[in-house]
DNA sequence: GTTGATGCAAACTATTTGCAGGCAG
DNA sequence: CTGCCTGCAAATAGTTTGCATCAAC
């Protein structure tokens, strides 16, 4: 059941070392969870990954999905963010360079973006309250370029925004 | 019931006035619960409120909890945010200056910063995405000056932050 | 008197957990 | 074989909603 470790993506070889260091097991479940992850071309959720793996046959529960997201995020390989909407964010980490959102709010599209000058930003900022930073999240609400033009301000689009939270 | 508009503190008078523009009625729950949230030092959740409420005797029932403090965000008088755990924050919006934050993984306190350039960052980011910015929210996680000071690096401490999202 | 507001309980959504059987090491 | 893992269903937490009653305007 196991695939050959030879062309074994990285970042399932990066889980194996995961687990085992932690005396966990590399289950089926686990392998194919962690593959449909890596096939995510953006961010999603629990659910659209429990739906995906279901329309190929992977019927994995969502308990499962739920453990095996949260032994991901712990091993760095996913990260988790909140948006303000009621369920959590999941997006596949890919290079080790921090990137930041902005939130269309209208389309709920999610642009990324990498800002080296905020982490200088943040360093300053942690430094005059002497906190340690671990991690950050900049998140700007807004209307991406397609929704701007659509909308013309109006009171739809108004009403739509004072729902969302920051 | 009502008290006489003399002495009214502002937001109450702000919130009176969101009210009649809106046809909505200007009932004691309401008056006391802006009162309440205006109270409240720092930031707190729905519970918090509905519990500090009931505390002095008014039992105002969770359901219009909910249903005012929607009223105060699309009035402006309340910010609601989301720092990754299951609830949502809220905060009296006592000026026009926007600040962040900084969120302490270990003790759960926050505090509040402002940044001028941070919103001169964000003016770039978005133009450089044709993206129209409504309001941003940063978030650094990490441990405050009391908590990393305590807390040697230890196991219990990097198996709590590895449950926090970002 | 209208119309919107409240409280209650039920519904809902996202997520977690206890347990019995199953599989990796 | 031993202990971790899985699916299921029930439990939870936070929040929303339908409805009958009640109060503001």
């Amino acid at each position: 059941m196991r695939k050959p470790k030879t062309n074994m993506p990285d970042e399932q070889q990066r889980f194996e070392r995961f687990l085992r260091s932690r005396q966990l097991k590399l289950t089926g479940e686990r392998q194919e969870l962690v593959a449909e992850v890596f096939a995510q071309a953006q961010h999603f959720d629990a659910d659209q990954l429990h739906m995906a793996l279901k329309q190929q046959g992977k019927a994995i529960s969502r308990a499962t999905v739920y453990r095996t997201l949260d032994l991901l995020v712990q091993c760095g390989l996913v990260r988790k963010s909140s948006f303000g909407d009621q369920h959590a964010h999941y997006e596949p980490v890919r290079s080790n360079e921090h990137h930041d959102h902005l939130i269309c709010m209208n389309c709920h599209g999610i642009i990324e973006f990498f800002r080296p000058d905020l982490e200088h930003l943040q360093e300053a900022i942690c430094s005059e309250h002497a906190f340690k930073p671990l991690h950050h999240s900049l998140q700007i609400f807004g209307l991406c370029k397609v929704c701007r033009e659509l909308e013309p301000e109006g009171l739809a689009m108004s009403q739509r925004i004072s729902q969302l939270s920051v």
